[in-house]
DNA sequence: TTAGGGTTAG
């Protein structure tokens, strides 16, 4: 029999806290040899020992020959799982514990709750939720935390709330974890309210957790001020320096906001501020800002140092990619990804089915959607999001279908592709259908931008009576995207009086936007009412606004070239305007006749021609042709719609050149191959 | 002898 088992305890809590799990075993063995089976008391702290160094196998060994197992031998096996990240375990445990007719107390109840927490398992946390009822422990202040925790991780944030007010002496733990509570569920304004609440308490002082739940509370509303004065509070408590998770938020916080310098700076003065975490915030930042250029070096300086690409680095990365166009680079990146490991994140699956939706190649999209065994709802939403842009409106109900069946619940990001897919394929009786399922099938209110898909789905197909009853009918004005489309389909049937009231709302909406100026002039054009598109340019003078330049990126020998109209900057620009000149005269012999109708200004036709001739997804096309081998897909991305003329000539350039040509505008992709384009409504 | 919260994503 042991004589102290107190020297023991101390010896064993002592190996657990310094890690020392060798010497820990050792004295396991010696005292089994030496005095037999030790008593309850002294192997609990041997359970806590083996949880403690991570030998949860050791643990789960000597919990099951205990003859004698307490209170604190269940708790410190189910804290132990927890810790441990073997959550289900846990649970199970805590539940065994009850059935044993032990009655838990907050410790287990804490630790259960977390590990439902960590797995998002609702049911569960309501379930040790209504247990902690019963005992009258809910609201003791280390359960009724993590019940709040619990809630907002399993976005249920009005059982947070509730659980948090009846959170009795709340301490800073409490109060960080309900303010990145509501950051976490979107309630920006909430969790920033909550944070002056809490600082407004005399009995709390906010520490360093604190203060990065509000930053990223902050990030998410990109306010650079409210950002800048917290910064300031971060300073003046001292916790600026040496904490590299503070640093990641401040970086995180710049770059959402777009302030990419005090991004940059605030990593370079921080110690340790280079790092995964701080890198994949500064990459999206300029991915967000569109400087790819900037978001490819910093990936490119992060590797340099040594830092290994995580899953949201690459995310990142390769959504630049997307932006740009840019399939070799993307390609490259998948390969990166493949080898890394990162393929099975369902974030880095759904970029890459972006990136090669964006690049152009459908088959390569789907392959990489196929390739997942069980895909999330990120990764179906990618998918419909795809094939609403190839204007594949079958295949993307298809595969909502699918979706549905498969049990995977649609959100409002999949209604507004859904919608987007009906609308691009003329299905109009479907995409009604799916907006009023929204409410009634899946409890989703629609928000401004279905409510603008609707507009945009009754105007593409000129029922443009109906689009007038819907904008009457709606909850609200429609937004800009609402307005702009009804704008477009005016052009698009010749309906001015609706065209102007449209363009009216918007120029209000946003009147810095040059686009609806212009899309106003080409409705006057078209009418050849030269006057009135004077009007509107004067007005656009008068408001100094310049006409956005229409821009085409083309990706050549795995450089991206870019090319404005009438461009005569690149030096190969002899070698363009020639081919440019060739192909004028073969797509001439193919019955092509310019629609000089697409150019709004009043010159003679000749020079109409030529102004066609050189915009600058032609020029783009041309240069593909030249530098480009052949056989391989041209794939232009532009930032603006393509013009009915320029879509016309490239239909036939494809053919003449045989080459697959894909253009991808602002709105959506033209594949053309053969003489042919895959959408069906242009013009 | 047993317990809690913090940074990056479509």
């Amino acid at each position: 029999m042991l004589k102290e088992p107190a020297i023991f305890a101390q010896l064993i809590q002592s190996y657990a806290r310094s890690g020392k799990l060798e010497k820990g075993r050792q004295l396991h063995a010696h005292l089994v040899t030496s005095y037999g089976t030790p008593s309850t008391f002294v192997a609990n702290h041997l359970l806590n020992m083996y949880a403690k160094c991570g030998d949860l196998a050791h643990a789960v060994a000597l919990f099951d020959q205990m003859p004698q197992r307490n209170l604190v031998s269940w708790t410190t096996m189910i804290t132990g799982f927890s810790q441990n990240d073997r959550f289900p375990e846990a649970i199970q445990t805590f539940s065994s514990m009850c059935a044993a007719g032990i009655r838990p107390t907050q410790f287990a109840f804490s630790s259960a709750v977390q590990a439902s927490a960590a797995l998002g398992w609702l049911a569960s946390g309501r379930q040790l939720h209504c247990v902690s009822l019963k005992l009258g422990l809910d609201a003791e202040r280390f359960v009724g935390s993590n019940l709040a925790d619990m809630y907002s991780k399993c976005f249920c944030l009005p059982d947070a709330c509730r659980v948090f007010k009846g959170v009795s002496e709340k301490d800073e733990v409490s109060w960080a974890a309900m303010i990145d509570g509501y950051a976490k569920n979107g309630e920006f304004d909430e969790a920033l309210m909550a944070f002056q609440e809490m600082l407004q308490e005399e009995t709390v002082a906010a520490d360093q957790h604190v203060f990065c739940s509000a930053l990223s509370a902050c990030a998410g509303l990109k306010s650079e001020e409210l950002g800048r004065k917290l910064h300031a509070c971060v300073v003046k408590f001292g916790f600026a320096v040496g904490n590299v998770i503070m640093s990641n938020a401040l970086t995180d916080m710049y770059s959402k906001a777009g302030e990419m310098e005090s991004a940059t700076r605030v990593m370079g003065t921080s110690y340790d501020g280079w790092n995964v975490v701080s890198c994949s915030s500064l990459i999206d930042g300029h991915v967000e800002g569109e400087e790819i250029e900037k978001a490819v070096s910093i990936f490119v300086e992060c590797k340099r140092r040594g830092i290994n690409p995580n899953e949201f680095t690459f995310s990142s990365i390769i959504k630049a990619c997307a932006g740009q166009a840019a399939l070799e680079q993307g390609m490259q990146l998948h390969a990166q990804v493949i080898k890394s490991g990162f393929i099975m994140d369902p974030f880095v699956c759904s970029t890459l089915i972006d990136m090669y939706g964006k690049c152009g190649l459908l088959s390569s999209s789907t392959e990489s959607f196929h390739e997942i065994q069980s895909p999330t709802y990120i990764a179906w939403n990618s998918i419909i999001s795809v094939l609403a842009q190839h204007g594949c409106g079958r295949e993307a109900i298809v595969a909502f279908h699918r979706m549905v069946s498969g049990h995977v619940e649609p959100n409002h990001a999949t209604f507004v592709s859904l919608l987007m897919a009906c609308s691009h394929s003329g299905l109009v009786e479907q995409g009604l259908r799916f907006f009023d399922s929204m409410k009634e099938t899946f409890g989703l209110d629609p928000r401004e931008e279905h409510h603008s898909c609707v507009i945009d789905m009754l105007g593409r197909a000129g029922r443009l009576r109906e689009v007038e009853e819907f904008i009457s009918r709606m909850p609200a004005e429609p937004n800009a995207f609402g307005w702009c489309s009804l704008l477009g389909a005016c052009r698009t049937h010749g309906k001015k009086e609706l065209g102007e009231l449209a363009a009216e709302k918007l120029m209000k909406l946003q009147p810095e936007n040059s686009g609806t100026h212009v899309l106003l002039s080409t409705i006057y054009a078209s009418e050849g009412q030269w006057e009135e598109v004077k009007a509107v340019r004067r007005l656009m003078r008068d408001r100094r606004m310049k006409k956005l330049p229409g821009l085409s990126w083309v990706e050549v020998e795995k450089k991206t070239h870019v090319f404005g109209a009438e461009d005569w900057s690149h030096p190969k620009k002899d070698e363009i305007y020639k081919k440019l000149e060739q192909l004028w005269i073969r797509i001439r012999e193919e019955g092509y006749v310019p629609f000089t109708g697409a150019v709004a200004r009043r010159v003679e036709e000749s020079e109409k021609e030529r102004l066609l001739r050189h915009h600058s997804e032609r020029i783009a096309v041309a240069f593909a042709l030249i530098g480009s081998p052949a056989g391989k897909p041209i794939i232009v991305k532009k930032n603006m719609r393509i013009c009915v003329d320029c879509h016309k000539a490239i239909k036939l350039i494809a053919k003449v050149e045989g080459r697959e040509i894909i253009v991808r505008d602002n709105a959506r992709f033209h594949h053309f191959k053969g003489g042919a384009c895959s959408c069906r409504d242009y013009w």
